[in-house]
DNA sequence: GGGATCCATGTTGTATTCATGTTGTATTCA
DNA sequence: TGAATACAACATGAATACAACATGGATCCC
């Protein structure tokens, strides 16, 4: 097996090739995978597989059984909250941060371009989750703390998978969205750190209204 | 579901040996570890070595390095600033959840246990963390989230190995640190979230400035 | 003497092999 | 007919083998 492959590890292959299957929702929560099937799938031995594995249980994407199997976990609707009640209590100071900073023009230019992008992408569900995500990502990112940034990201790795069950077609939320993303901005401009918060808990309250949530406090 | 095998596996005994070992500071920052060096320190193959280490990357204790070897990585101060951010981001909700439960009077009855147990450690500094870590872990966890609860505990750790280098020995820090434990239970008790957070908050403060950091914000 | 080169050594990345445990099924016996 | 048991199929856990690659130092050439 001499194929010259220089671009990635084969781990790192079936880390990927597993997790974007389970976060877009092919491998369902309650699939059991086997090493042996998976590596067969990316031509790969089982070494890198359970390697892989090993990773994505890391990540609260897989538990793995002994001499079972690897079980896809779902989340639950109890999980799907509590995602939303840790963004509650992130997001708002992410803003309040932001909003206090004084180089915080660029940050603000920034999410204009991307509120932009969102309303391009309102045909496809799939593509606007992801562009909003990427909205509330960069607000973290600006808001210069590393460990909460990434932990924002596993969160919203878990709502999207606990999410797409959830998920009724709302024709009106997107330009709800659209208009919260604004002032939420506009408050972070203005430097106002309070309505900033504010806006940003609102609109993750809204978000847990649309997924069928109970309200969060 | 499925029963737990009573004896450990070789991969999770040489993913907890590396790990306490990162922890208490027998790997410093910058060891550069193999897996055959620990592979023959354990006993076993390098396969659940290297299982072991693609694990503790994930928790950022180790960078891999291909074909050079697994770095242990060293929390710089800044990291250290962000543990402290985080926790003063996430420790007063999480305090203000608390005093908001009609049936916290089990938590308080805990904490103030801890607090008892706390002072039994004054003598050993080591223990001493452990107990305080252990009174906020309770916290936490009290406010019904695992999510925030298990990425305390990351951040929890972080602090442990990156605090080891700026702790300076105050004679009067304990007995400080006591007294603002006592202050953050009795806000709760009384059911006073806003006086709760704004003690937790000011023990986090606290702990920062006692590490050597500046102030949060 | 200085710089480029080659190779010895060490390390990881992956495959393969062996060992062990679990589950479902078929068979046998009461 | 029903239940207990033997067994085959399949799964993971770990050890070993081997290939690819990076590094450091000795060596060679100028």
């Amino acid at each position: 097996m001499a194929l010259r492959t220089e671009s990635e590890s084969a781990t790192k292959r079936v880390y990927g090739w597993t997790r974007s299957r389970i976060l877009d929702g092919t491998f369902a929560g309650g699939t059991l995978l086997s090493e042996g099937e998976v590596a067969e799938a990316v031509r790969v031995s089982r070494t890198p597989v359970r390697q892989a594995f090993l990773q994505l249980e890391a990540e609260h994407m897989l538990e793995l059984y002994p001499k079972r199997g690897a079980l896809v976990v779902s989340v639950s609707m109890t999980e799907l909250r509590e995602v939303l009640i840790a963004r509650g209590v992130i997001e708002p100071w992410a803003a309040a941060a932001v909003a206090q900073r004084a180089d915080r023009s660029h940050t603000v230019a920034a999410l204009r371009e991307l509120i932009v992008q969102i309303s391009e992408t309102r045909a496809d569900d799939r593509a606007f989750q992801e562009a909003d995500r990427e909205f509330h990502q960069c607000l973290l990112a600006a808001a210069g703390n590393g460990l909460l940034t990434a932990f924002y990201s596993s969160l919203r790795d878990r709502q999207l998978r606990g999410g797409s069950l959830a998920l009724q077609n709302n024709p009106g939320r997107e330009s709800e969205i659209m208009a919260q993303h604004v002032m939420i901005v506009d408050a972070i401009e203005r430097g106002d750190a309070e309505a900033a918060a504010a806006a940003i808990a609102a609109h993750v309250d809204a978000t847990a209204l649309e997924l069928g949530l109970a309200p969060l406090s």
